[in-house]
DNA sequence: TTGTATGCGTTATCAT
DNA sequence: ATGATAACGCATACAA
């Protein structure tokens, strides 16, 4: 840029202005002048040392578990675009919660270094919270997850949340197959899972109604259809399978199959995550849509009023997810 | 680090060397007081300003044209993996291509800006080539594509290449169909396609084998299903659909079965990108695994190269796919 | 071995 | 309206 400015034979702060401060009081030759020089010169910005000067990197640090699987890629394509328009810059941190449990510390700090100007952090689990929370002080942070618990997460100065009521929606979608009839449930879980919203849900739902049979799942999604097979040929094989999402729906639905069971005559399957893939499944797989659009239009902007400095009130969301039925569900067939 | 130099009682530059620089030539005692200083006060570098200092980012750009879509996202979180175990920072910029010509060029620089050390970036063809190669001058930069025509991207200074060769690999899928008797097929690309190695693998193996009955759809995956459907109830319908990905593939897939015709009895399918996803259908989803894994490890490994500075020879590597035979792809019959 | 001084590219605060 | 100059937080060559 200085030599912009010899070139255009202005001062350094002159083309500073021209070129990236407010386009006030510059008189329009002196503006054409820089511009020209800039441009036969190829002059890019140095948005390190800009950020430097300014004191503010214009970065924006997402924290999330994985970004392989489609939740969470569709988020970050989501939240990338509404960020850039805000003209910032999404960086993401894969934290991987089983890799310890200090894990999540030192990822947040990594971007902490990177002098991230706001934060966007996915909890599963509100009881995360106290271990994120100490180390964001300072840092303009909003909090999206699909723990119930979440809702209760007013109270605290400078952060927000979003919640995705998936315990809602899940306990809803129980209910709906012990409407229908089942009363022998199995639970579809991820390897290593903790105990989150869904499961939760499940379990309530059941007591609630006094369905007392429940066998519960955890695996990768490679080992899920054989060992879904394999509880189908063994004695009283549940009717209706609860999944986490739909690559879990899909695999124990495979499993079904495996063992000669069809969907939904014999058994019925909800994905608790269901998208395109479900839908594409022959019969496709019910379950429950997660907007996540809408959910991530809302972090953006409670984003953005965090950002903005504004002491206002911290602001809590919960957002309702909706039951697809499609054809995985049925009554129990006597 | 200043607060941590005189909490310590030494001076800045030696702080700095026991905090980020070579270990060598600081006595233990002063080492331990620095560090036990900087603990109390919660100090962390300002990769900002340290990368300032240093004149170099820690940052590797990516250019890719989604994230959402399974392929880009997997993609992205690998080369994530692999490039943090290098100390270094993914960060991505998604390139949209249908917006403007210049799309790509804005995107690149927006990471020049960024002034990332690195980059890898994904040609969708060949040809597009000289819309990034001014712009990257100076850059280390790796280029990841399915064209095989990046084959022959050999000569070029300080740039790298890789090529999954999903031409032969689309090629010798279509050759079995052939083999298998099938003579009207449906090419089912996505909206706004570009001519790409699998659509132009497609043809070239139907013209090499005489077979001339090629219907080409173009659709976003949520309007193939019904105009699938529409196409296999008019007239001389296709009896093989090569397919763009599992998400087309499964689309198709749904088309067909509305229509009344079964898979693979009366139908074939082939999906050019496949994954878990298609393997999950029923039948399960015949087409060709790309090797990502592979060919993101040898992305990080040519830009490491790339980034070394060592003027080695320009490489460019071509990773074979494998072609999966599952349950949708079979005989004609008659 | 440790301290001093300077530079990195930009912004911002002043004078002019 | 424009130009000089001091930060910004850290790394490093060189001096002590």
């Amino acid at each position: 840029m200085i030599d912009v400015a010899e070139a255009a034979g202005v001062a350094r702060s002159t083309a500073s202005y021209v070129l990236n401060g407010a386009d006030e009081s510059i008189p329009e030759v002196t503006r054409q002048r820089v511009l020209k020089a800039a441009e036969e010169l190829g002059y890019r910005v140095n948005r390190i040392a800009q950020h430097m000067a300014r004191r503010r990197s214009g970065l924006v640090g997402l924290i999330i578990p994985s970004i392989r699987e489609p939740f969470f890629s569709s988020l970050t394509a989501t939240l990338n675009e509404l960020i850039q328009d805000q003209g910032l810059r999404l960086v993401f941190q894969v934290v991987d919660f089983e890799k310890g449990r200090d894990a999540s510390a030192l990822a947040l700090q990594e971007l902490i270094e990177w002098q991230v100007d706001g934060m966007v952090v996915h909890l599963e689990h509100a009881s995360d919270l106290p271990k994120f929370q100490p180390l964001l002080q300072g840092t303009p942070t909003v909090y999206f997850g699909i723990d119930s618990a979440m809702r209760e997460l007013g109270g605290l100065p400078n952060s927000y949340s979003i919640c995705i009521d998936l315990y809602s929606g899940t306990r809803y979608a129980v209910e709906k197959l012990i409407d229908m009839g089942h009363r022998r449930f199995c639970f579809v879980d991820r390897m290593f899972a903790r105990n989150d919203s869904r499961r939760e849900a499940t379990i309530d739902a059941l007591r609630s109604r006094g369905v007392h049979s429940l066998v519960t799942l955890e695996s990768d999604h490679e080992e899920v259809p054989q060992r879904v097979e394999a509880m189908m040929k063994s004695g009283e094989a549940p009717t209706a399978f609860v999944c986490l999402n739909d690559i879990h729906g899909l695999a124990a639905f495979r499993g079904i199959r495996n063992a000669g069971f069809s969907v939904p005559e014999h058994v019925s399957i909800v994905s608790c995550d269901t998208s395109w893939i479900g839908a594409y499944a022959d019969p496709s797989l019910s379950g429950i849509a997660l907007p996540l659009r809408e959910a991530a239009v809302e972090a953006a902007n409670l984003l953005k009023l965090a950002m903005s400095g504004e002491e206002t009130e911290t602001r809590s969301l919960t957002i309702e997810p909706q039951l697809m039925l499609r054809q995985s569900t049925g009554p129990v067939q006597c």
